[in-house]
DNA sequence: CTCCTTATTGACAATTATTATCATCTATTA
DNA sequence: TAATAGATGATAATAATTGTCAATAAGGAG
């Protein structure tokens, strides 16, 4: 479903604000990113788009869960596009990149759940730490940090 | 192995306030502090005790892995112990109670990651999103947030 | 046990992040 | 096209985090 019926829907307008921001994370599927950069690539688009905007509007994105928060290590908060495939994220502790993961257990996980208490289980968030490929390499494999 | 020793190995010193805060994290095994929490309950204790000691200690702690960052839905980060057993978290959406979740896939997961990439797995971090047994009971499962 | 060195602390200032306010603008509907 | 209520952006206000530095105190040497 598009942006348009998603926020009309829910009595909220379509602006191009919105637009912009919402395109902004759709060509940044995969990438996490902060408020700070989603203000900046937003205002590539459209210059002048206020930062308290990119708050506001990615608190409507979570609500709409057109967008959903990441967790990485660190303090920031990360946004990504709630669309495609559902997936989680491998962060590397050295260079910071993070890639994806597409494998998810949650159903496995749900299962366990539902054995032992009455949680209800609606969403959930993975991460894992660790050092990728090319940081391995370069031997800055442990310490760091 | 002992705050002291860990401590002592690294080169660090012993103070009454890390002891102080460890013993905060202590007394609160499975219940996720914020640093606010943390420095409220160790002003109980030491009277006077400052927030910027705070914010150090747990970035030492943090570092040795005495505590561990724990990531819940909205913005500020908790921390917790990193001892007794590895476990995950339920957030209820509705009261914010976190329930410990012992249960852990993080082998399966493992393997999976090791057969699509190199990535080294060094850590990780899951939560579980929904709604508790008592605000299920009291209606207030959905919608809310 | 006492002295010395230096890490640590706490008060405070500085910075950064987030939220609130409000006049203006504009998406929607009639 | 006009009316109206939601949305925006500038700004101020607040909250969160980090930096600075003099005073303190932990740990090692003697």
């Amino acid at each position: 479903m598009d942006l348009g019926k998603r926020l009309r829907s829910r009595g909220y307008r379509v602006t191009p604000q919105r637009e912009v921001i919402y395109r902004v994370l759709q060509e940044n599927e995969g990438k996490p990113l902060s408020l700070d950069d989603i203000h900046s690539l937003a205002c590539e688009k459209r210059p002048g788009l206020g930062l308290t905007t990119v708050y506001r509007t990615l608190d409507l994105f979570r609500e709409l869960e057109v967008a959903l928060p990441v967790h990485l290590h660190g303090d920031s908060q990360y946004y990504e596009i709630n669309e495609g495939k559902h997936h989680h994220h491998m962060v590397c502790l050295s260079c910071g990149d993070v890639e994806l993961l597409e494998a998810c257990l949650i159903e496995e996980i749900e299962d366990i759940v539902r054995d032992g208490s009455d949680f209800m289980i609606t969403g959930h968030c993975m991460s894992l730490f660790g050092y990728c490929p090319d940081c391995l390499e370069r031997g800055r494999g442990k310490g760091s940090r």
